[in-house]
DNA sequence: TTGGCATATCGAGAATAACCGATATATATT
DNA sequence: AATATATATCGGTTATTCTCGATATGCCAA
């Protein structure tokens, strides 16, 4: 875990945003037709409700992905991204612990 | 607490280096004179560690200041950073509960 | 294989951050 | 009052981030 790297990625409001709209998919998502929410949310889907544009979204997934704190799944033309809890609690302790 | 200027922050090597080294100030920093370290640490040798310029970390203690994440007493000539571990707790929980 | 979506990548302009050297402001000493 | 020391602030340069529009790529359907 690259600790610069992941608190660059959490140094952007809408960044946090998308964080926290994953956190709870069935609540600021409609609903997902392939597999529930188990594979996480598409990238339009995030584009709609961010107000920004698709090409600053894929960034900011991507980004956040480098990270480690959201993983991706791709399905047909689709890619759906998911948080990765792991990240975050590795990260609580991290803060608890070592920094 | 402003997430996004915590994150800010925490995004920079030389800042989690001083966070460091302010965790354990008994080893990492010649005695002080002044009531041991339970005030902190002064800039002058915060800045003799740092490789930067004496402006530079003048500049980072303040922006971990704003962030909440450290605190000064000034006594005489010098001011003194110490850590505030309660930040780092509250933050710690912030990341497990509500990112 | 052509066309249509979904997503990623590229190139660019504007805003912000990383530094620096120089200078200003406190405080202490003489 | 004059000087010295510690820290803060200012102005500038370069690097990085933010964000966009345009375009490329990947996948699907007709």
């Amino acid at each position: 875990m690259d600790q610069v790297e992941v608190f660059k990625a959490l140094s952007n409001k809408t960044r946090l945003q998308i964080l926290s709209w994953l956190k709870d998919p069935e609540v600021h998502f409609p609903a997902q037709a392939l597999n529930g929410y188990a594979n996480g949310v598409c990238v339009g889907q995030i584009h709609a409700k961010s107000g920004l544009t698709q090409s600053t979204v894929s960034e900011y997934l991507s980004s956040l992905q480098r990270a480690g704190l959201i993983s991706s799944t791709r399905v047909g033309q689709w890619t759906y991204y998911k948080r990765n809890e792991e990240a975050f609690k590795a990260l609580s302790k991290l803060i608890e612990a070592d920094i």
